[in-house]
DNA sequence: CGCCAGGCTTCTA
DNA sequence: TAGAAGCATGGC
């Protein structure tokens, strides 16, 4: 558990005694990407319709507006909190190359998402940049998701079903504009089910996921690791692929295997803005 | 103008 | 079954 207490300072929930814990390494690592800085040591965002301010002041988070329940239901485990980062990096930094990333970013966590979002914004993160992807979404939630006075909120899988493609025009989001479409049809209908992929065996929740247009392996590895928590799973883009070449040319160490997706975001953290990264190893 | 971006689908040999 | 071409869009 990487937290201590939470508690009321008037109108403020205030999270204290936060470990591992940096808001500008989690929401700036190219995992999510509806996270603004406002300001320093401050993001605002939205997640499950909840749009908050969250400002990091040392090892306290001050979540601007919210109710103790709301953090204790929702900000908590989307960070990951209850996860004990100390035993994280105690097993990745066995390995050197791990060990070096996460000296790098020591307040890195890996986040969970919701579901439906992590496959949505994956998918529009194909061949795509990040500051591109944040737009697309952006626009993806003004013009589709609930107006909740404080910002949007994600459109729903009904809502994006139940829409025609040029409809999508306006996300200028280009051919993966028919993926997110496929993506939305599946799980209204049901044809694809989201709670399974929680627990199902990674093959076949691979499978599953790579049914839908537009889903190929790394999007897969994506959706499982940031928007189901299977840590075991490691999206392997240009930046992993030099990395891996580089430094583990033996592939990744067998102890890191249950938690190579998280040696994964140290790693690609560390490669994407660390000029030496690639040298020595 | 070409190249690249947290790739995937489709075509071809 | 492996490898290359084509794909919307926008920043550089």
């Amino acid at each position: 558990m990487d937290y201590r207490a939470v508690h009321m300072r008037g109108e403020d929930a205030v999270l204290e005694g936060v470990r591992h814990f940096s808001l500008s390494e989690i929401l700036g690592c190219g995992q999510c990407f509806r996270w603004n800085p406002v300001g320093e040591n401050s993001y605002r965002g939205t997640v499950e319709g909840k749009t908050r301010t969250v400002t990091q002041q040392g090892d306290t988070l001050i979540f601007h507006g919210a109710a103790l329940e709301e953090v204790e239901s929702l900000w908590l485990h989307y960070f990951d909190l209850p996860r004990d980062y100390g035993a994280v990096k105690a097993l990745l930094g066995r390995d050197p190359v791990t060990a070096r990333a996460i000296a790098y970013a020591p307040g890195m966590r890996v986040l969970r998402q919701p579901p439906w979002e992590a496959l949505c914004s994956f998918i529009l993160s194909s061949n795509n940049n990040i500051v591109r992807i944040r737009g697309i979404v952006d626009r993806l939630c003004r013009c589709f998701g609930e107006d909740t006075g404080a910002g949007y909120a994600f459109p729903t899988p009904e809502r994006l079903a139940a829409l025609d493609l040029d409809e999508l025009e306006p996300l200028r989001c280009g051919y993966r504009a028919a993926y997110l479409l496929d993506a939305a049809r599946r799980v209204a209908s049901g044809a694809l089910e989201l709670e399974p992929l929680y627990t199902l065996p990674l093959p076949e929740a691979r499978r599953r996921l790579t049914e839908i247009k537009g889903v190929g392996p790394k999007v897969a590895e994506c959706v499982l690791l940031y928007g189901f928590s299977r840590t075991e799973c490691v999206p392997v883009d240009v930046w992993i692929r030099r990395a891996l070449d580089h430094l583990y040319p033996q592939g990744i160490p067998g102890v890191l295997a249950p938690l190579a997706g998280l040696a994964q975001q140290y790693l690609f953290h560390y490669v994407r803005n660390c000029p030496e990264a690639l040298r020595a190893g």
